[in-house]
DNA sequence: GTCCAGATCC
DNA sequence: GGATCGGGAC
């Protein structure tokens, strides 16, 4: 591990100077808060924020989420994705106000044990609404201590695709003055969201390139590094085992015609639908195709039993013929 | 095509 | 460890 607190100096400064100004860093709500971390799993900033200010609108605190038809809060997530994340966040809503007196747990094991609250995201809830010194790695974290303290190009970069190793990793490059955790772990999501890209790093705009070992690790191959090439000399240079991985050929079907496809275009059929509204599989179905027929009756029905399962649609009739969103 | 402030299930 | 879960942007 090399010296980390020049690099924290560093990035600490750059963030005060260049950090982004995103909503949910102008709250201590630890609801607000959750919301925005919910929304945050695997969707772009860009995407979230009209959606984080719209949801707060709607549903204000932990017991309005609570009470709120669960139609309602899938009508919400409409355009962000994966949405049984709107259905678990309204059950930790739930959890909250029927088991934790309305108010968020306040450990990193009262968070895990929440539905839908992983390690990611019960680290970045101690750390950004409860004030905790605690480290937490998402895809940017990852990308950009590996790159600064280990360095791409090596053998022990590939180490860090597990998330112990990760995690340890960022445990051990937290700042040591506990309120300074916040800072740094937001800068460093900004520093991979802006600079520290994964495609093209932009080395040239970076504050840590005198402390990085990935860039140090180009200026041994390239006069002037900027980032660009790093991809190249990635594959060129890989370990073996890493990013050069065997890969196997998967077949992978055609986006429009998955599983993953049709779930999205049926709740997106429910959503259109009146509220409290049932749809028969029969008026669904020549929205999905247009050569919809009865022999795909029972394809039909699995996509929504499966959509059942999960929350995110009910049957209206015991024979399974109509379908509403869950109240 | 790849990538993205992941989590859950097997 | 692998598969699954959306959708928008590049």
């Amino acid at each position: 591990m090399l010296p980390i607190v020049p690099i924290q100096q560093a990035l600490l400064a750059w963030y005060g100077r260049q950090g982004r100004d995103l909503p949910w860093r102008h709250t201590r709500d630890p609801y607000a808060i959750l919301v925005a971390e919910i929304m945050l799993q695997q969707t772009q900033v860009e995407r979230v924020i009209p959606k984080y200010h719209a949801f707060l609108v709607a549903f204000p605190t932990f017991a309005a989420l609570a009470a709120a038809p669960t139609e309602a809060v899938i009508r919400a997530w409409s355009g962000l994705g994966y949405n049984q994340r709107a259905v678990r966040l309204q059950a930790v809503a739930r959890v909250v106000v029927a088991e934790h007196d309305g108010r968020m747990p306040a450990t990193l094991a009262g968070l895990l044990a929440l539905p839908g609250i992983g390690r990611y995201t019960a680290g970045a809830l101690a750390c950004f609404a409860l004030g905790q010194a605690v480290a937490t790695v998402d895809t940017n974290i990852r990308r950009v201590l590996v790159r600064v303290c280990i360095g791409e190009l090596s053998a022990q970069a590939a180490a860090c695709a597990k998330p112990a190793a990760a995690l340890a990793l960022a445990e051990a490059a937290l700042p040591a003055e506990p309120d300074q955790a916040y800072a740094w772990n937001q800068a460093l999501m900004d520093l991979g969201a802006m600079v520290c890209l994964a495609r093209a790093p932009a080395c040239d705009r970076c504050p840590l390139t005198a402390h990085c070992r990935t860039f140090a690790q180009l200026q041994a191959r390239t006069l002037f590094p900027t980032g660009a090439e790093l991809p190249a000399l990635r594959v060129a240079e890989a370990p073996a085992g890493y990013a050069t991985k065997p890969r196997v050929a998967k077949p992978s079907q055609p986006f429009k015609e998955s599983n993953r496809y049709f779930r999205g275009r049926v709740v997106a059929a429910l959503r259109a639908a009146p509220a409290g509204a049932a749809l028969a599989l029969d008026e669904i179905g020549p929205q999905l195709k247009p050569d919809y027929s009865a022999a795909d009756a029972d394809w039909l029905r699995t996509i929504v039993a499966g959509l059942a399962r999960d929350g995110l649609a009910a049957w209206a009739d015991a024979a399974q013929t109509r379908v509403t969103l869950p109240r």
